[in-house]
DNA sequence: ATACCGATTAACT
DNA sequence: GTTAATCGGTATA
């Protein structure tokens, strides 16, 4: 069953980011679909948050998809290379998103192959997970309750022992927000 | 205008 | 372990 607006419009992001661990992302895109099984998330907690694009309110042409509603892509390019895709919650004017970190690729395996250039190519980071899910920088601002990009439940059961939560990756830069417990993942089964 | 850095990845030594 | 790829944002002039 595919989520709704309510999900996305939840005020506590980190909660949100370890219950999207375990549903399925989906995207029909270029007349292919793909989907993938969630496995690892970072939460990103707007205004307060120095690892966030949003920290102190920042608003540029780049991040304004954070402050759209809930429900929302925000889709940027890291290190000039890599499309990363994110899931924009809370409502609107409120900058909190979710980084897709990781996916197992469950539908559409040819066409994720062929994006990622090669058989069995790992999805397992932020931007080999949005490759292989088609997404880029257009589709900043899309909307995921449309038919391009959409998450579902599908009764895939997470056991809680199997999640790790630790620090985000990548974020030194933020001083002590580097070391918040922002990073979920599926780490058995 | 110039300079530096980043929510990364793959291909090296 | 190191490095190249490559571009928007931010700071400085």
């Amino acid at each position: 069953m595919r989520l709704d607006r309510s999900f996305y419009e939840r005020t506590d992001v980190m909660g949100i980011a370890r219950d999207l661990l375990g549903k399925v992302v989906h995207t029909r895109i270029d007349g292919a679909h793909v989907s993938g099984l969630i496995t690892e998330t970072e939460a990103y907690a707007g205004v307060d948050d120095r690892a966030s694009h949003a920290f102190a309110g920042r608003r540029t042409e780049r991040n304004a998809s954070m402050y759209a509603r809930g429900g929302t892509a925000y889709v940027y390019i890291c290190y000039g290379i890599h499309h990363l895709f994110n899931i924009v919650t809370h409502s609107v004017g409120v900058p909190h998103a979710v980084l897709l970190r990781g996916v197992r690729i469950l539908e559409g395996q040819a066409e994720a192959d062929g994006r990622r250039g090669r058989p069995g190519a790992r999805t397992d980071g932020p931007g080999t997970a949005a490759q292989a899910l088609g997404i880029r920088r257009s589709h900043d601002g899309t909307d995921l309750l449309g038919r391009r990009i959409w998450v579902a439940d599908e009764g895939l059961a997470i056991d809680p022992r199997s999640i790790a939560i630790g620090p985000r990756i990548g974020v030194d830069y933020a001083g002590p927000d580097a070391q918040l417990p922002y990073r979920f993942r599926i780490v058995r089964q």
